[in-house]
DNA sequence: AGTGAAAAAGCATGCCC
DNA sequence: GGGCATGCTTTTTCACT
């Protein structure tokens, strides 16, 4: 599918506030509300937007911690296994696998240093972990607005 | 500010789908339209709520690559101006400033691998910046819903 | 804090260019 | 693909418990 600049343009909007609403869009791209309607709808359609969500401030929930795990494991390990164990954990943030060494990467977010260290734990009591190492998050920027308009 | 379960309960559904009607979270929370939009004022009001975002297909729009770049740097240079650095570039999706080895780490998202080359010599170019080491990720995970409700 | 109802704003649809 | 006019839904506000 192809995306035209003002398809760029009404993403980035949308990106920077997804309650913005059509009138608003509209006025900003120069178009009509059933013009941008119509984009969204087919932008929403073909996948482009997967879902709209909510920015939480994890620190005001209690989740004051941020940290990045980095998993070794034995060539034999299911790496599918990995990531399903990871994922069940509600302080994952996400998992990616990668090329080359280290086998995985996990972002999680934790209330404290000692849960922190009981959910290393829990990642390498279940699975042929060969090694870890983890980063603990001093201070994080996050692109919350903005994306290139295009690749 | 204290939450209680449904203020909780009203997060992990905005979290699902940030779009869902006022009187649909209200049935599911067995509450008034108003009393639900009181809620999610207030939660706005007191920043746990931090904005609203749309969620896109990267891949889709031609940012087929992701990666993380560790970096390190000698002890005298700002890490501030790092992060002004990495933040400046579109293609950067989040910096995390780290306590220990390595210094930080900085999540990309590139149209290929020539274009990641590219960023990370731009990084490494413009500071003073001992040691790089990029992992690039063969598949991603990550929690776009439910968040655990108490800490 | 919660409720219910009325007013205002925004959205969805059909039909036109 | 874009615009306009219409009825319908959602949000917002307010008086009251």
């Amino acid at each position: 599918m192809e995306l035209d600049g003002t398809d760029h343009e009404i993403l980035a909007l949308l990106r920077e506030d997804a309650r913005r609403t059509l009138s608003d869009i509209a006025s900003r791209v120069s178009l009509s509300v059933a013009a941008v309607k119509r984009r969204i709808d087919r932008l929403q359609e073909t996948g482009v937007i997967l879902g709209y969500t909510v920015q939480v401030d994890h620190a005001k929930l209690g989740w004051g911690i941020e940290a990045f795990t980095e998993l070794r494991f034995s060539g034999t390990t299911n790496v599918a296994e990995i990531v399903q164990t990871t994922t069940a954990m509600p302080e994952t943030q996400a998992v990616f696998t990668i090329a080359g060494d280290p086998d995985a990467l996990v972002w999680l977010r934790v209330r404290d240093l000692a849960h922190l260290q009981d959910r290393i734990d829990e990642i390498r009591r279940s699975h042929r972990v060969t090694g870890t190492k983890t980063l603990i998050v001093l201070d994080a920027w996050s692109r919350e607005r903005q994306w290139p308009s295009a690749p």
